[in-house]
DNA sequence: AAACTCATCAACCGCACGCAC
DNA sequence: GGTGCGTGCGGTTGATGAGTT
């Protein structure tokens, strides 16, 4: 037969999570890593699903996240990617390395998608709002059983062929990824948003105990760290932040055995270059 | 100062897919 | 091959804070 299933919510806890609840959860991933997220609240002593976990992680507790608005060249990176890849948030923030499908969906939702119906274009399917009508009424004026015939052969609508063109461009992405790399216009213009992004935006130079940098992103939390009065109050959220985590300094973060295999990787990059 | 509206975003829900049995 | 679970994804909701009246 089947495994056990993923979870009863019979007396689990849902809702904001508390400081201890996020304590135990990155104590436990840090440890002792992922292996099946519905065993992760149990060993961790939570009283929460592993799929509730599995969020809580990967939204908000991951070390390796980028805090703070996105800029606008993330923001025109974006609408680039959403236009050729549609609502695929997860695939979108692949391209953005420490943000999350769920931030860059929420962003797109509040703000980008009211910039983009600002300028007079169509947020589904980028194209001016006035030549998206034109095709609507066109569409309006076929009969309905025309229409579904038209619908089974080809793809009037606009954000059918949108949509279409993405899924194309996607599967071609995928398998093209690496061609697509080496694109060097591409690449350079990637990477230069990239550096213009982490110099303008909440990226710190961590140094180790030896004296070595790591060029990586501040873990510090935004939101006033989601709920969290005790720590929202302060300026120095990055400060506040570790010492949420127990942590005096970065130092004393980074020894902490859950971080040994990401200090090796960082080093190993720095190394590298 | 209170009431109301709007914006933001963390968290939930349900579904699809892949894999284990 | 069929069944059911685990995981990941996208859509949606609702709590909260900020802004406005």
């Amino acid at each position: 037969m089947g495994r056990q299933p993923c979870c009863d919510k019979v007396g689990l806890k849902r809702g904001p999570w508390t400081i201890d609840e996020d304590h135990k959860l990155m104590n436990f991933i840090l440890n002792n890593g992922i292996q099946c997220w519905r065993m992760v609240p149990k060993l961790a002593g939570l009283l929460r699903c592993g799929k509730s976990c599995r969020l809580r992680w990967i939204n908000y507790l991951r070390p390796d996240l980028k805090r703070g608005a996105l800029s606008e060249s993330e923001e025109n990176q974006i609408i680039q990617l959403h236009a050729r890849l549609g609502n695929r948030w997860s695939k979108i923030a692949s391209h953005f390395p420490g943000r999350t499908d769920n931030e860059i969906k929420n962003h797109w939702n509040t703000r980008i998608k009211k910039r983009i119906k600002f300028n007079g274009l169509d947020p589904l399917t980028h194209l001016p709002v006035e030549q998206e009508e034109k095709i609507e009424d066109k569409i309006e004026t076929i009969p309905e059983s025309n229409l579904q015939k038209e619908e089974e052969n080809e793809t009037l609508d606009v954000t059918a062929t949108v949509n279409n063109k993405a899924k194309r461009d996607d599967t071609e992405m995928d398998e093209k990824e690496k061609e697509v790399n080496t694109n060097s216009d591409e690449t350079n213009e990637l990477l230069k948003n990239y550096e213009m992004l982490c110099g303008s935006l909440d990226v710190d130079l961590w140094i180790d105990q030896e004296g070595n940098t790591f060029n990586t992103c501040s873990p510090s939390f935004s939101r006033e760290d989601s709920l969290n009065p005790s720590i929202g109050e302060s300026s120095t959220a990055k400060e506040d932040s570790l010492q949420q985590w127990g942590f005096d300094s970065v130092y004393s973060m980074l020894s902490w055995d859950g971080f040994n295999a990401l200090e090796q990787e960082l080093f190993l990059m720095e190394n590298s270059q």
